[in-house]
RNA sequence: GGAAGGGUGGCAGAGCGGACUAAUGCGCACGCCUCGAAAGCGUGUGAGGUGAAAGCCUCCGGGGGUUCGAAUCCCCCCCCUUCCGCCA
């Protein structure tokens, strides 16, 4: 969340930022009245508080001095504050409630540098790798659902069998693929980032952490008897690791990496991308994630993409880098960058990974500080987070990619050694 | 799932209804001592809210209750340790 500080003192400029993203000005101005009777209302109560407490001690002094008929008649005034003090505080505590209530619905103050935008089409392109586009083939032309059939290596219509439409059951060498995939990255990234394997079911507490609740709630599978949460992504319990902790400043930037499943209900987009592994339940994915100080962020937000950019270059397809605008980056994040795969099959970018800077927005939903080494209190750390990668759309776009004219397809060869060197998925038949 | 014991400041650990304003130790910071250090001695050491400040308030795993007053008593929940049962 932010700073309900910063709405206190310059209601002005978290307005006019958080209109850059369509929030609503009155939403604004209505959290900072909040704010106002909130802080009224505790006054108060603290004041009737104060005299609980001198009453209930004179009462105790009262009582050992011997003066019985004293002590109670001080204990009865501190009956009366007592009764003051429970009907202000649950006032108190409602308004502190409402506050606190708005404040979680509220995104993050955008970076200044994110690019202004109403929608996708705003996004820009800071960069495309090759530049030129390559020259495709007929064969490439052909959508990894049918080349998943035709080589047996997905078989959507027994996933939905089990779990449900988008649901995707990789087979065979399909199977060993995404398997060789979060090898692949884990093993890439280990040189600085620390390799965790996380739950992926986790208390409330740690999707509200991230801001994955309460506001996108339909977003999340549920399971209601243990009242857990299928993680939508590993920044969910990564983020929660240090949850509540003090971090000392020699600890940042501290730097995970975690291959998990990822669950998403993609209640907003029924009907869309239903056909192969363009939009699924649930994916295999990489993720990058550090804790930081607020000086280490920016440098550590470029190494992140710098680092999915690189895995794309050595799996050799096309990509090209979004700069989101104000309109597309994500409830938590300040500043975003979008990477996109060319898949000549379905011919279309396929997003595979976002890389986020979320401020202290997250660290104050989930009291995650350090203390600085020159001294002084300690202070919210910066949280950074990306997909290095998410593999269901990798999956379709080395597919599409690879294959030729007689139906075999080829792989990277970087990924030889995570496929018993076999980098060639031969032909049906 | 059953039984027992526990959860207190950066750490260890006392406190079990009224000076808890949480003892004591360790650690840490500063000072004295020293050529310098160690040891020793002294002083100081949590987080947050609100306020111009003095101050006031909150926090002893979480929530609820009893009481004039709760770290302390009662209820529910969570977590940890040990033992038993079950299990990939």
């Amino acid at each position: 969340m932010i700073d309900i500080r910063l709405v206190r003192d310059d209601t002005e400029a978290v307005t006019a930022a958080l209109a850059r993203r369509g929030v609503d000005p009155a939403e604004v101005v209505r959290l900072a009245a909040l704010d106002v009777a909130a802080r009224a209302a505790v006054g108060e109560r603290d004041e009737v508080r104060a005299t609980v407490k001198v009453l209930s001690k004179q009462v105790g002094e009262a009582r050992r001095a011997g003066d019985t008929a004293l002590a109670e008649r001080v204990a009865d005034d501190s009956r009366a504050a007592g009764n003051r003090e429970r009907e202000l505080n649950a006032v108190a505590e409602g308004a502190q409630d409402a506050v606190r209530q708005a404040l979680l619905y509220l995104p993050n103050l955008p970076s200044p540098d994110a690019p202004d935008g109403a929608g996708e089409s705003d996004n820009v392109v800071a960069r495309t790798w090759p530049e030129a586009d390559p020259a495709y083939t007929e064969a490439q032309r052909v959508p990894h659902w049918d080349i998943g059939v035709e080589l047996g290596l997905l078989d959507m219509e027994r996933g939905a069998k089990l779990s449900g439409s988008m649901f995707p059951l990789y087979r065979g060498f399909g199977a060993r693929l995404v398997r060789a995939l979060t090898s692949f990255a884990l093993d890439s990234h280990s040189d600085e980032f620390e390799e965790v394997r996380p739950p992926t079911m986790v208390l409330t507490a740690t999707m509200v952490s991230t801001g994955h609740l309460p506001k996108f709630e339909e977003e999340a599978y549920h399971l209601e008897r243990d009242d857990l949460w299928a993680i939508p992504t590993a920044e969910v319990p990564l983020t929660s690791m240090w949850r509540g902790d003090v971090m000392e400043e020699s600890d940042l930037p501290l730097k995970l990496t975690a291959g998990t499943a990822c669950f998403r209900r993609e209640a907003g987009a029924a009907g869309r991308d239903t056909r192969g592994l363009l939009r699924v339940h649930e994916f295999d994915k990489v993720e990058l994630f550090a804790y930081s100080t607020p000086d280490q962020a920016p440098a550590l937000l470029e190494s992140m993409v710098a680092r999915a950019e690189a895995l794309l270059r050595q799996l050799g397809l096309q990509y090209r880098v979004l700069d989101l605008c104000t309109a597309d980056i994500g409830n938590s994040a300040a500043r975003t960058f979008d990477l996109e795969v060319y898949s000549p099959g379905v011919d279309q970018w396929l997003e595979v990974s976002s890389v986020s800077w979320c401020t202290d927005y997250q660290a104050r939903r989930a009291n995650i500080r350090y203390r600085p080494e020159s001294g002084g209190s300690p202070q919210f750390v910066h949280t950074l987070n990306g997909s290095a990668l998410a593999w269901a759309r990798i999956w379709a776009a080395l597919v599409e990619n690879g294959r030729r004219a007689d139906g075999s397809v080829v792989l990277p060869e970087v990924l030889a050694p995570y496929l018993r060197g076999q980098t060639v998925i031969p032909a049906a038949g």
